[in-house]
DNA sequence: TTAGGGTTAG
């Protein structure tokens, strides 16, 4: 059956719930020991549910430097309630203090957990101890803000920079920009630049970021005015903002365009590179365009530009989406023998390639050999895979590469939930929905919000197999008479009315006419209901 | 984390 992480073997830390003995902390000269060890150290995290255990533990150890608490937050980045309670262990600790990169990543993390009063709670207390805030930190806020549809409110938190101690320059309103335009809010980011210009002396830099965000939004013609604008204020265009157009040209199917705009700017000797070239082989191939991508792979050698890993990576994708496997595994050893190491994209690529062509058990052995050439899979890595078994109909292998994840400590993403949640409805097993059931607790659980649709159908699912209550954390609780479910997967509450929709709830008490609180599970009053809205 | 090239899916 179906363990679900639940028997995964603890591992043996040696200063889990003692103090560490100095015997025993010496005992490899190879490798690192276990509490220098950021995975380790991370497992450990997450094991441990006795908060008082854990701080007791950290606060013995004397050893924390910020680059370890930096691995440390970066491995624990999917287990957002579990990195900030890590974080403020170490907040007490009465020797180590947090420095500014420790203060950025957890804002960083209390943001993505959209737990705001957290974040600002963290950029006072930083303040506090003139640590900042840096412009760095409010381009994370200002982020996070406007990929959560709030880009209203990142401008807010750009403008405020300076009563939060934080002056405004040219560079901070650059990646302020950026931000907005890598959000595909460039109307916004135009609009702003076009206000604060003059105030902050915009530059190259300024008009690249604006001309990027609008070919990022495949509006070309926009981003040329831009351009025009730009020389027209005496500006010089640099190679970034060839590339930057080249690029748009591609992405925006614009092929022909690119190919005459690559050639014009080889004619202009505006000096290419490696960039501008890995530009094209990819731009090409994606279009189907092979053969003319492979010669001006194999071009640009003899044009005295080496291709980088990004380059190969790029023919390499092409060749598995567009040609054979085959041909993109020639490539790769081909990449080999030149004296290349292929990175984390080089065997994301191949392995879904190979996946893709129905190659599921080469794609693992690429996955095995990702430590040949010091990497791990990541996260994108496993979720490849996942899916790709998952549409195949092997469940079970599905749930096997899941649970190795976490055996290599890579945490789950929302991806890998919705995913395998959605696996979980194709072979109509109650065993299937209730661990549908599990994995939704768990990604609650580690700071996902998952969508309605997922919530809808978990719950459904269970409805419909007859189970009404797992472990207790998820619970139903039906009334047939007015016909409303209630859901509790704590931190949050869903409410079903009468088959309308879920309405999600937080920190919502339920109390009876008298307006006494109701221990759970209960059932609600109507008057309740209309309230929640 | 001041700009451009590789992973993800239509």
């Amino acid at each position: 059956m179906l363990s679900l992480r639940e028997n995964i073997s603890k591992i043996a830390v040696p200063f889990l719930g003692a103090h560490p003995k100095p015997s025993s902390l010496h005992h490899s000269t190879t490798s690192p020991p276990p509490y220098t060890d950021p995975t380790i150290i991370a497992k450990l995290i997450l094991e441990t549910d006795n908060p008082e255990t854990l701080t007791r533990n950290f606060h013995t150890l004397a050893n924390w430097t910020p680059h370890l608490v930096h691995n440390v937050l970066k491995r624990l980045w999917n287990h957002g309630p579990k990195a900030l309670h890590f974080f403020n262990i170490l907040d007490t600790h009465p020797f180590y203090a947090h420095s500014a990169t420790g203060f950025d990543h957890a804002i960083d993390i209390a943001a993505r957990l959209r737990d705001y009063k957290t974040v600002w709670a963290l950029v006072a207390r930083m303040r506090s101890r003139k640590l900042g805030p840096s412009p760095k930190t409010f381009a994370i806020i200002a982020e996070r803000y406007v990929s959560s549809g709030k880009a209203d409110k990142a401008v807010k938190v750009f403008l405020s920079m300076h009563e939060h101690g934080c002056s405004q320059n040219l560079n901070s309103f650059n990646a302020f920009l950026d931000v907005l335009c890598k959000s595909k809010r460039a109307e916004m980011a135009y609009k702003l630049f076009n206000i604060f210009r003059g105030r902050f002396r915009a530059d190259t830099i300024s008009y690249n970021i604006i001309a990027n965000g609008f070919c990022l939004k495949k509006q070309t013609p926009r981003a040329l005015e831009i351009l025009k604008e730009m020389v027209e204020r005496g500006l010089v265009p640099t190679l970034t903002t060839y590339n930057i157009m080249l690029k748009g040209y591609f992405r925006a199917g614009q092929i022909k365009e690119a190919w005459e705009f690559f050639l014009q700017m080889k004619r202009r000797k505006v000096g290419i590179d490696v960039v501008t070239y890995t530009t094209v082989v990819h731009g090409l191939g994606v279009v189907g365009e092979v053969v003319k991508a492979r010669k001006v792979f194999d071009e640009m050698i003899g044009a005295g530009v080496l291709p980088s890993v990004a380059t190969f990576n790029a023919l390499i994708q092409v060749l598995c989406k567009k040609d054979n496997v085959e041909n993109a595994v020639l490539v790769f050893e081909e990449m080999l023998r030149k004296g290349y190491t292929p990175n984390v994209t080089t065997y994301n690529v191949v392995i879904r390639g190979l996946c893709h062509a129905g190659n599921m058990d080469r794609a693992i052995e690429y996955m095995d050999k990702m430590k040949d050439d010091n990497c791990k899979p990541i996260v994108q890595t496993y979720n490849v895979v996942i899916r790709y078994y998952c549409d195949d109909g092997e469940i079970e292998k599905a749930l096997e590469v899941f649970e190795r994840m976490t055996g290599g400590s890579c945490l789950p993403n929302l991806d890998t939930y919705n995913i395998l949640i959605s696996a979980m409805f194709v072979r109509k097993r109650s065993d299937d929905l209730s661990v549908a059931g599990k994995l939704l607790i768990e990604m609650v659980d580690r700071g996902f919000l998952p969508r309605k649709f997922t919530f809808n159908r978990v719950l459904n699912g269970l409805l419909l197999t007859g189970a009404r209550s797992l472990g207790g954390k998820l619970d139903i609780v039906k009334n047939i008479k007015s016909d409303y479910f209630f859901l509790s997967c704590e931190p949050l509450r869903y409410l079903h009315v009468a088959g309308c929709r879920w309405l999600q709830m937080k920190e919502a008490k339920a109390v009876n006419s008298d307006n006494k609180q109701l221990p759970f599970p209960f059932c609600f009053s109507l008057s309740f209901m209309q309230a929640v809205h």
